[in-house]
RNA sequence: GCUCCCGUAGUCUAGUCCGGUCAAGGAUCCGUGGCCUUCGACCACGAAACGUGGGUUCAAAUCCCGCCGGGAGCACCA
């Protein structure tokens, strides 16, 4: 026996397989696709309450799609619910609630594929919170501050108490009360929670639950001037609407811990918490009040404004919402605080729409030439829409003698020989004539011969295009004539350009075909 | 500073709980070649990783300890 366990495993299973026993599994698991995403604690198929919780403080983007592709994905493994409860408390004078964004995150989340089972709203449940707020302070868990915040701050810091902390239930009720009866103005008073000065971690001794705002709500108006703020208002959802399990990111880890003493304090049991970590698209500076600016300023073309990384935006650059939900699904639930670099979305949407999308030129900055002994019989020519693809068909263009190619192409190759993508070869001058002047460039031959290839559209029958770019910026060019009918909506690769998006047709005389640049 | 979290190729990620089939898999990026009329796609090939030091063990990416590095939170916002 001791002579047996020595040996390597490999010898091992040659003498089993020897001994006519059986071979052992070697079988890889599959490979994963998707990140790792655990079981959810005592889950119960069927049973699995989530939730969504919004802040209606502007469009969903980029770094929210993480928030609602895991919950949805959460529901079908477990065939649960899916709640969403706009988190729409007061806020504050710099993070405000605004009536037209509900609608636009209900709409985000259409477009994103997911129907809620049911939609609340907080500030319909403000009276909700009270009686518990009157529990926990019966309970002695809470006092009425009237510390200014600047000195309930320092306190909180140095593990100071302020004389209130050592007031009664009967004096705490009394003053809560007076905060409901509007005896305080705003700022003046709070309700804290009793945890511990010494608590080791300082950002959580003895937090605020309830505070006073006189800030007009979109849907109750000035009803109410008592707020509570997101842990409380969770704390008592996530009980009264029958959450089973919340899961969001590690931003709120410590929410989770004042979920959990509140519930301890009123002996309750709550769903337990799961997080993601912090991800980040290196290309997305997301900031939902910079874009809330912008879009208000009219710098940016509203919420679809490339810049925003607004789930809105990304539709409008063809960027599918299911690329998008691979993309997002692919980082698992792993804590680790991660940069993505955009192109591994692009990656993920070529992978749905190359091999359907027809592919068309267009020639930014272009510079117009005309080719000496250009052969009469390619005045026009036959385009295969897909090069792979011959289902796809084929459309007819206009060719030469005279064209637009990219300024940039053409100044790089100054005095060398190039070729114009499915067409011809020319010789490009060795400089460029100053301004505007059409460019004689000179035939040189038909044979495909490996060498630079640029794109080209034919000058007599050029439509005008204007690319929208990721950062706002606008290109002007020149596209072939079929894209003068394309509707609006239709995807196209621009050949040596990219993935786009038509927005707007051509309007002759007013206005170029519209495009949006998705992505290489 | 305090609290919590995280370290697998350039970037993400699987594997870590339950040590051996991991001389580490997938994606993306990069390089080369092919298809030879896209700088796209596709095909083939290639380069590329267990933060670090120690310990336990026949055996460590996996268990234990130290160190180093990175991130988040520390609002009368959400």
């Amino acid at each position: 026996m001791g002579e047996i366990t020595g040996l390597p495993l490999a010898e091992l299973t040659d003498r089993l397989a020897a001994l006519g026993g059986p071979e052992p599994e070697r079988e890889r698991p599959p490979p994963s696709t998707t990140g790792e995403f655990p079981e959810l604690p005592g889950a119960v198929p069927g049973k699995v309450v989530l939730r969504l919780a919004p802040f209606p403080s502007g469009s969903l983007h980029i770094g929210n799609a993480r928030m609602l592709f895991v919950n949805q994905y959460y529901r079908a493994r477990y065939d649960g619910r899916l709640l969403l409860v706009f988190d729409d408390t007061i806020g504050n004078e710099e993070k405000r609630v605004e009536p037209e964004f509900y609608d636009m995150i209900r709409a985000d989340l259409e477009r994103a594929g997911i129907v809620p089972d049911a939609t609340y709203f907080k500030s319909d449940r403000i009276g909700l919170y009270y009686p518990w707020a009157r529990r926990i302070i019966d309970r002695g868990g809470a006092y009425v501050c009237t510390c200014p915040a600047e000195l309930l701050r320092a306190n909180r810091a140095s593990g100071t108490a302020c004389p209130e902390r050592s007031q009664s239930i009967e004096e705490t009720g009394a003053a809560w009360q007076r905060m409901l009866d509007g005896g305080f103005a705003p700022g003046e008073a709070v309700l804290r929670l009793r945890t511990d000065l010494q608590d080791p971690d300082p950002a959580f001794r003895d937090r605020v639950l309830f505070r006073l705002s006189d800030l007009d709500h979109p849907r109750v108006g000035r009803k109410y001037r008592v707020w509570p703020l997101l842990e409380v208002a969770a704390a008592v959802d996530d009980i009264e609407l029958g959450i089973s399990h919340v899961i969001r990111g590690k931003d709120l880890v410590m929410e989770d811990r004042m979920e959990r003493f509140l519930w301890e304090l009123l002996g309750v049991q709550g769903p337990p918490f799961l997080h993601w970590g912090i991800l980040r698209v290196r290309e997305a500076k997301v900031s939902k009040s910079k874009s809330y600016r912008e879009v208000k300023s009219g710098l940016y073309d509203g919420w679809s404004d490339p810049r925003t990384w607004s789930l809105l935006s990304l539709d409008r650059r063809g960027i599918s919402m299911d690329a998008l939900r691979t993309f997002t699904l692919s980082f698992g639930l792993s804590l680790a605080d991660i940069e993505v670099p955009a192109e591994t979305l692009y990656a993920e949407n070529r992978k749905r729409i190359d091999a359907t999308t027809p592919r068309r030129a267009f020639v930014p900055d272009p510079v117009h030439v005309a080719v000496e002994g250009y052969p009469a019989d390619l005045a026009t020519v036959e385009l295969p829409n897909h090069p792979d693809l011959p289902a796809m068909g084929s459309r007819s263009v206009t060719a030469g003698p005279e064209f637009f190619l990219p300024r940039k192409d053409v100044e790089r190759n100054r005095g060398a020989e190039v070729r114009l993508k499915d067409l011809v070869n020319v010789r490009l001058p060795a400089s460029l004539p100053v301004g505007d002047d059409v460019v004689p460039v000179t035939f040189t031959t038909r044979e495909n011969r490996r060498l630079p290839r640029l794109q080209w559209v034919g000058a007599a029958d050029a439509v005008p295009v204007d690319l929208l770019g990721i950062e706002g910026d606008h290109t002007t060019g020149w596209g072939e004539r079929s894209l003068a009918a394309a509707p609006p909506r239709q995807i196209f690769q621009f050949e040596r350009v990219g993935f786009v998006r038509v927005e707007a047709s051509w309007a002759p005389g007013q206005t170029p075909v519209r495009v949006v640049f998705g992505h290489p």
